[in-house]
RNA sequence: GCGCCCGUAGCUCAUCCGGAUAGAGCAUCGGCCUUCUAAGCCGAGGGUAGCAGGUUCGAGUCCUGCCGGGCGCGCCA
């Protein structure tokens, strides 16, 4: 319909070029957008007042000349000249009814799109560590990232999900030597736990498991391990402390045993997360590996490249990459000075990866606390000949939770977050969903345990929901009377639905393409949302003041044609958010 | 100190890449179930959009400064 406008008010400015009074047709210059206040009938268009000065004409007397040269068109009922200058356009019944029939014949297609045009995009998201379970903050990041996948979808973009599991690297080393520990707790040796070792309770899990399969295997007497291994705190440095272990395990396992505990943790974790993630509703095309950069040679082939590129150089021992060329605020070591690559190493091949494999756009979905990264990963970017634009970042805030008033920290190391696991057995899934994703990522977002865990009914995902349910109670109570629903002569008497409730839900929905449109291309989730509340507002309004099920068969037909499209459209935009439409609550 | 994000009703947040009288939910107060599910509806109160300038026909939205909060500034990941 939009599209519709901007055609016709392209031609009465094409017109007003010709007879001189325009310099050019401004065409691109044309915005249409949907009105408040319903006196100011469907469509806005303020292109008259941005054009006065260039027309030398006063705004409104501008607008008449544009509505004069305006084409008659049978969507269209009205155009009026309101306030300051603005077009306004009130459509003809055919067009503002006939989004019913639309959506009825679509069905789930009706919100789709084909505006991404099958153009490949790749949203990487969550990608946390697999060194403990996901807990609260990853939950938003999950969500955020899979609602955005489904929506570029939506609009007819091929999406793939990935998750880049960081299983290289110390974090992984201290995983595995608090499992170990944990293991050798079991198996009876007195060992005092690393101050910076992992304390979740999930860690003794992982331990005995493996204590049940190997047995005494990786058993090592405590003492020995101890050997030269700085003083942990209080009286030592806990990192040192932990590294020293790291090193002692390293020899004392000997290389095989000790891959075997590291990847008992691993594979424990990553599986874990895994499954949490299906739960949740929120599935990946692709795991991709950290370690396989390395295995493969990526990382030393990004590293040639950016030598290659003439922004390496060498200082104090370490390689380094000249990010500042780029506008970096510092230059970033890529390979240590212990000849080890850097995550950032890792990162750069990763990114390489991703534009070989060819993708029209990249979005990497991180946690805010990452936003001084993205100069650097574009910068390698620039400097191995690829176009940075393509890569699109999004950094998903923090969530804070609140429990009985009070801000709860978070900490994988201490054990004492909440997890992501915990939150949906309180809330479940479909509200923890629809709480994260309604707010934009770049907002805070305040996750009140009391309030979310308490009364259900508190949650708005169940206005939503229960919007659908009672259309569908609709229809169990026609099929209970012994009447049915003739939807063609529904859509020969939708003319009769002229009540204030009906004209609302009829430009409510036809919204929601636009609604998805947007949220696609802004990169908003929450619009569907907080949409979704006014479109169940708007049906539960309705519901209060007519009855459906009426003697009149015509006007029952037609008025089960908009409740149904309105349960179409609820359906949809729940189905792309991953939460589930009741058909009874 | 520098950089990024945020500041809108008592609380939590919207406001469609500058538009018309800034809107919802929760909370508070008052109404509506003999009628398709009251997990609902209707109504009321509640605002200097942190503060001060600037750009513009028009600013919650863009720019500058200040104030307040969060995050970051490793040869950690």
């Amino acid at each position: 319909m939009k599209t519709h406008l901007v055609e016709l008010l392209a031609q009465a400015l094409s017109r007003l070029h010709v007879a001189g009074v325009l310099s050019s047709d401004y065409r691109e210059h044309i915005a249409i957008e949907r009105v408040r206040e319903k006196a100011h009938g469907d469509f806005a268009c303020n292109i008259a007042m941005r054009l006065a000065k260039e027309a030398r004409r006063k705004p409104r007397e501008l607008a008449e000349q544009i509505v004069a040269n305006i084409p008659a068109s049978n969507r269209v009922a009205s155009v009026a000249i309101a306030g300051p200058g603005f077009i306004n356009f009130t459509l003809s019944a055919t067009a503002s009814l006939g989004v019913v029939a639309d959506i009825l014949s679509k069905g789930r297609d009706f919100g789709r799109s084909t505006l991404g045009a099958g153009r490949r995009v790749q949203v990487e998201f969550v990608s946390a560590n697999p060194n403990g379970p996901l807990h609260v903050g990853h939950g938003r990041g999950a969500a955020y990232g899979s609602v955005l996948a489904s929506v570029l979808a939506e609009v007819g973009y091929k999406v793939e999900r990935e998750y880049y599991v960081n299983d290289a690297g110390r974090q992984m080393d201290i995983l595995c030597v608090s499992v170990w520990f944990r293991y050798l707790e079991l198996a009876g040796e007195h060992v005092k736990f690393p101050v910076n070792g992992y304390k979740g309770e999930y860690v003794r899990g992982i331990a005995a498991s493996l204590r049940e399969k190997h047995g005494d295997e990786f058993r090592r007497p405590f003492a020995d391990i101890m050997q030269g291994v700085p003083a942990d705190e209080p009286e030592g440095d806990k990192d040192a402390h932990v590294d020293g272990i790291i090193v002692q395990a390293k020899k004392l396992l000997g290389k095989p045993a000790y891959r075997s505990v590291f990847g008992a943790g691993l594979h424990a974790m990553r599986e874990d997360i895994r499954e949490d993630l299906a739960e949740f509703g929120v599935n990946y095309e692709e795991w991709f590996s950290e370690l396989s950069l390395t295995e493969s040679g990526a990382v030393q082939r990004a590293i040639e490249r950016l030598q290659a590129s003439g922004h390496m150089y060498e200082k104090d021992g370490a390689q380094w990459f000249r990010s500042t060329d780029f506008g970096d605020e510092k230059d970033r070591v890529v390979v240590r000075e212990n000849g080890q690559g850097t995550y950032f190493a890792s990162d750069i091949a990763y990114h390489m990866n991703k534009y070989e494999r060819g993708y029209d756009r990249v979005i990497d979905v991180w946690g805010a606390d990452h936003h001084g990264y993205v100069p650097r990963v574009k910068a390698a970017i620039q400097a191995m000949g690829y176009d940075p634009a393509k890569l699109e970042v999004m950094l998903v805030q923090f969530a804070i939770l609140y429990k009985g008033g009070e801000r709860m920290q978070m900490s994988t190391r201490s054990g004492e977050f909440v997890t992501l696991r915990e939150l949906r057995q309180e809330v479940g899934n479909d509200a923890a969903r629809f709480f994260y994703v309604m707010r934009k990522c770049e907002q805070h977002l305040d996750f009140d345990l009391d309030l979310a865990t308490s009364k259900s009914s508190e949650n708005p995902v169940y206005y939503i929901q229960y919007a659908h349910a009672r259309v569908c109670s609709v229809f169990r109570e026609l099929k209970e009377k012994g009447m049915s629903h003739d939807v063609a002569r529904g859509e020969a008497n939708l003319v009769r639905l002229t009540a204030e409730h009906e004209h609302t839900l009829f430009a409510t929905l036809a919204r929601y393409p636009e609604v998805v449109e947007a949220a696609a291309t802004l990169f908003e989730p929450h619009q569907i949302p907080h949409y979704l509340r006014e479109l169940a507002n708007d049906f539960h309004t309705y519901y209060n003041a007519h009855k459906f099920l009426v003697e009149d068969e015509a006007l029952r037909d037609a008025r089960l044609n908009l409740i149904s499209a309105t349960r179409h459209v609820l359906h949809n935009g729940l189905s792309v958010l991953g939460v589930s439409a009741p058909e009874a609550m």
